[in-house]
DNA sequence: AATATCAATGCAATGGAAGTGCAATTACTG
DNA sequence: CAGTAATTGCACTTCCATTGCATTGATATT
């Protein structure tokens, strides 16, 4: 169990104030995240600064950027075991339509999909939509 | 084998020029275009005619979106047996990361996706990364 | 410890795409 | 042919993503 200074370093990111509390807010927060998001909770901070942060995370494979349809980018915590770069292991998103919600549903792995002689597939990328399960329940 | 007038008729959308001429430029199309391509191509004709007209096939189930993660929504001609609506019937979209163009594999349906308890799929939006055929022959 | 160096931050501004209101024009109806 | 409704063009707005540059802050070197 590394800390998260530990975490940074260990991907040659300078440790800042700034950073810290961004990836904690990113920790606690169960659902992928827009820009504005950040921006809501940390007025203080300059929107430049947390666009190139998350910037930054992302580079790192620390966060994944997730195009959940809505047309504003979502990003989220990549887990221990998520390895963005496989495509073997890309997890699915579910965008609930209700609540405008997305989240990872990182132990749903993407079932191999074949593509036409001459495509070589090197990502893939899944987003299904409807309704999640805290609003299906009321 | 009914004309486009005919087409547009049956879907209760007036014939006019320009509509005859997008309809026309996305058929000859074999790839999913921005607005910015139908722009190009239509120099003489006003940004939201030529929004407003892709709207209108949209909902009428003659042009589905496309969000291949660019960015940029991009639409291409329904062809005869694309049910946009239904969701078993969706096909899937290969992303070349080379030219940067976004097909339809029609014929390649999108497999059946399980989602977890409490989660209701409404919709699926796949797309594939990589390298097309085009490219790949190089 | 002082300084040099490089990265991180904040501010201002830009660009691109999506979308809307309204007036002018065009196409259908009786 | 007149009247009505839809279509088109123009101007404008909004929102998000992104960049340039000056300033601040942190690290390394002497």
């Amino acid at each position: 169990m590394q800390t998260i200074e530990e975490l940074l370093e260990s991907k040659n990111i300078r440790v800042t104030a700034m950073r810290l509390l961004i990836y904690k807010f990113l920790a606690e927060k169960q659902i992928a995240v827009t820009l504005s998001d950040i921006e809501n909770a940390f007025e203080k901070a300059d929107r430049t600064t947390l666009y190139r942060t998350v910037k930054t995370f992302e580079e790192k494979d620390i966060v994944h950027q997730i195009d959940d349809g809505t047309g504003i980018t979502k990003y989220a915590l990549c887990e221990k075991g998520c390895n963005c770069e496989i495509e073997t292991d890309l997890h699915l998103h579910f965008h609930c339509n209700n609540c405008n919600e997305t989240v990872c549903l990182t132990e749903h792995k993407i079932p191999q999909i074949k593509v036409p002689d001459g495509f070589v597939s090197e990502n893939v990328n899944l987003v299904v939509k409807g309704i999640c399960d805290k609003c299906s329940g009321q």
